[in-house]
DNA sequence: CGCCTTTGACCGGCGC
DNA sequence: GCGCCGGTCAAAGGCG
């Protein structure tokens, strides 16, 4: 299941009091620190790809940059995908749920609401910049996320949140 | 002292 | 089997 998201509101991603609307299927929603006024579900279990593409949204650029508010920075909009394969015991047993945002800001580090801890840090093929890894430091929290320049546009920074935050409270 | 970042090593998947 | 690549681990050091 890929959710396609798009912020058209000027919510704070720092806003506790902004909850995602009731969704009862989907815990990337549930969780979410931002309003989201618009998404789609896509059912699609032909498409067993893992990740998506950028860039067939990111046409929609010169709607979105106006919108968004992340912390000091703007948030042209975000795109999101999430994928459950539950599968019987030949099949691998995942659930994943992933939502990626670009984000044009100076810095790497946006204050999302929750507390990282950075572990890792890669050269990536076919980017000059880094990829940076980090955990959610609550204890027990699976999520994770990667953060990396855009290649084509450094003042863009591409977020990558995988997981789902096993606790409510933000920190 | 606890938590964090840094960074090289290590590991597994994948293509050839 | 080998090499490449992305992702993770863990030791060391820094900082408040």
């Amino acid at each position: 299941m890929i959710i396609l998201c798009f912020c058209t509101n000027d919510a704070k991603m720092t806003d506790k009091n902004l909850r995602p609307p009731d969704s009862s299927d989907s815990g990337f929603t549930n969780q979410w620190p931002l309003e989201v006024s618009e998404y789609f579900y896509f059912d699609d279990d032909d498409d067993p790809t893992d990740s998506f593409v950028f860039g067939h949204v990111l046409s929609q650029d010169n709607q979105a940059n106006e919108v968004g508010d992340f912390k000091g920075t703007r948030a042209s909009h975000f795109e999101g995908f999430s994928s459950r394969e539950v599968g019987n015991e030949h099949e691998k047993k995942e659930v994943n749920d992933r939502v990626a945002f670009k984000t044009k800001s100076e810095v790497e580090i946006l204050d999302d609401g929750f507390k990282w801890r950075k572990y890792g840090k890669k050269m990536v093929k076919n980017s000059p910049n880094p990829r940076n890894y980090y955990k959610c430091s609550v204890d027990g929290c699976p999520v994770k996320k990667r953060v990396e320049r855009d290649k084509d546009d450094p003042s863009y920074v591409l977020t990558t949140y995988e997981g789902i935050h096993t606790h409510l409270s933000y920190c």
